[in-house]
DNA sequence: ACAAATTTTTAGATTTGCCTAAAATTTAAT
DNA sequence: ATTAAATTTTAGGCAAATCTAAAAATTTGT
């Protein structure tokens, strides 16, 4: 079948493409500019068009010059497959290495371009299928499908309402070590008690202990929305 | 420190001819030749030449035209590190995912370039320091060292005499199925009962079953000596 | 609408890793 | 000791993936 002949001879620079466009066009139905790619991979915007040309001849994605790139539904599919692995790798380093969540990114990075079903799929089952990586983010199944979670950012949420936390939209290192450093963890009851005009701070309950967030950080944490308290 | 340096800013491919050069130089020391690396990694002499040139640039082979290439000890070390890699997470694939040992060096092939000290260390530590990997080959503990095993191959072990057996000389995956259909694995006691003068097949006792194998089986056949039974 | 700014693509170069074909060197044979 | 055979290296080329600099297309601002 097309879609295995193709899988398994992807490359890793290939694969990471796939995997920023679909990042970037919210599953990969949308359009994505050259210059969001070429920013978020750090590289040149000649290189992205370079490659874009390759993709399309793959089939992996729908281009016209000038009018951006987006994922067909082969190109879906192998992004799900990379963003399978890679959270699924996360996961295994949390529950079985003792890796903490703002340590497992980078490794995932290279263990999602291991190839072998059915390694990921053992693993899955090591792990006893899990749904979220360590950072709230869905896990697809062997066939892509995944449910997101209903959630929504703590900054949006409505005073003396609140919910479990559930996700991080930032999940760089430098902002989970914090949130580690102010004991603010997944699965956190978290309720927005009041809200300052000056700043947008947050004066929050979290687990029963009260601190206060500034703006940035509560728009960088999801959470499960459980209306009023 | 230079072997820092260099151990992460190694490519693949230059890790792969590292540990061929290893593996046909008996730890490194011995010369070996352009067309062996060549024949074992099946490319074209003019590439291994290449990259020998590459390597020798980077201190990682010593290098002399046409005198063949060894490895020096920065070399060395480079190759027991992705050795050391390699059998372990063929110990992980067995022990944790429920592979069969003719089915990990393949996966291994590609994990052992995966690059994280703290990953390395960790998977050591969830698999409880093993000593073997699922061949019987030794794994080179954090700092390179190995003890190799005290082992004869069957075909060399007197009548009357034998042992257990600790690994196999050919770990291919058609001789390893071999093994498996008929009921030979590692940590079975054999003894040689008779040897068949015309083709050199062995008549054995294999946890108590007898059988009769072939001389090629027998010389692809670790024992630990054991003297006497 | 048209010039200016921005985005995107092309052109040409570089590095890695591989190839084929031909030349150089070493080894084996008579 | 020559010659023949095998091994190894060089020379030249190619594809992937990147870069810089310049040209082309699109978008924006007045
Ligand atoms: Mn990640
Ligand atoms: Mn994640
Ligand atoms: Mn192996
Ligand atoms: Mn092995």
């Amino acid at each position: 079948m097309y879609f295995c002949v193709n899988k398994y001879l992807m490359t890793r620079s290939e694969e990471n493409y796939i995997k920023t466009i679909f990042h970037l066009g919210r599953k990969g139905t949308q359009e994505v500019a050259t210059n969001a790619i070429a920013e978020l991979m750090e590289t040149k915007p000649s290189s992205v068009t370079d490659m874009i040309k390759r993709l399309s001849e793959k089939d992996l994605v729908n281009y016209k010059r000038y009018q951006g790139v987006s994922l067909t539904a082969l190109g879906n599919k192998t992004a799900l497959g990379i963003i399978r692995k890679h959270r699924l790798w996360e996961v295994f380093l949390v529950e079985k290495l003792d890796f903490s969540w703002d340590e497992v990114h980078e490794v995932a990075e290279q263990l999602e371009h291991i190839k072998s079903d059915k390694l990921i799929d053992s693993l899955d089952r090591l792990l006893a299928f899990p749904k979220f990586d360590p950072h709230g983010d869905p896990i697809p199944d062997k066939n892509g499908g995944f449910k997101e979670r209903d959630r929504e950012l703590l900054s949006e949420v409505a005073i003396n309402t609140g919910g479990v936390c559930v996700g991080v939209k930032d999940s760089s290192a430098t902002f989970l070590k914090f949130l580690d450093k102010n004991g603010i963890a997944l699965g956190n009851q978290i309720k927005v008690m009041e809200i300052e005009e000056f700043d947008g701070s947050l004066n929050i309950e979290i687990d029963g202990r009260k601190m206060q967030i500034s703006h940035v950080i509560a728009s960088n944490l999801y959470i499960k929305a459980k209306d009023e308290i």
